[in-house]
DNA sequence: ACTTCGATGCTCT
DNA sequence: GAGCATCGAAGTA
């Protein structure tokens, strides 16, 4: 996908997302990849979630670059794979918060150990240790990068196949319904029951 | 230097 | 469902 594909709105681009495959290429030319089943949108200013514009001026300059790069929000200490959207001095973003891991599932428990199989990629921290991924190295880079780079979904979602919630974690901006998860899909991060406010 | 706060994850009940 | 580890950034002094 192009990068300027991410360019605008977050909201309609993080809906947009789901069904993409996210594909990382290892230097031994391995294929990792898989199925994005959540994502969230991040929109300063007008998002009172966003806390780039207000709080973390140095974040916000990171983020703020142009449509269809990569970046990385630390939260907790875990890093969280975005990619940009609004023009470049603008801090907005669609947050890429689990996979249904597809290439390479063997590779992806190589650097994420785990008992249970289904904990591999339900996390938007998660995902980012599954697929070996060197904030240093991948932030700034566009989407469309060898190393990593995402491929359209196949066929639009349709509205019945799409669940729209509030977002996860946050205090402010609660009542926006800006996360997006495939109906009924096991790799879907574990919700929250105050999460299911708006059903779509 | 010290404190607080998360866009999280892990490990128990 | 709850408690804690964790770490960079910001606010306070």
């Amino acid at each position: 996908m192009p990068p300027r594909h991410f360019a605008g709105d977050p909201v309609p681009v993080a809906r947009g997302l789901l069904g993409a495959t996210l594909v990382r290429v290892l230097n031994s030319g391995e294929r990792l990849s898989g199925r994005i089943v959540e994502t969230e949108a991040y929109d300063c200013p007008r998002d009172p979630a966003c806390t780039a514009g207000r709080f973390h001026a140095a974040r916000s300059a990171e983020m703020a670059i142009a449509p269809g790069h990569w970046l990385f929000w630390a939260a907790h200490g875990h890093p969280l794979l975005q990619v940009a959207c609004r023009p470049r001095g603008v801090p907005a973003s669609v947050l890429i918060r689990a996979l249904e891991p597809l290439e390479g599932r063997a590779q992806m428990l190589g650097f994420r150990p785990v008992t249970r199989e289904r904990d591999l990629t339900n996390g938007p921290a998660k995902l980012v240790y599954a697929l070996g991924l060197n904030p240093a190295q991948i932030a700034g880079t566009r989407v469309d990068s060898p190393g990593l780079h995402l491929l359209p979904p196949e066929g639009p979602l349709n509205d019945a196949a799409v669940r729209v919630t509030a977002r996860v974690g946050i205090r402010e901006g609660r009542t926006l319904p800006w996360r997006f998860t495939v109906r009924g899909n096991p790799w879907v991060s574990p919700a929250l029951p105050s999460m299911a406010l708006v059903d779509g």
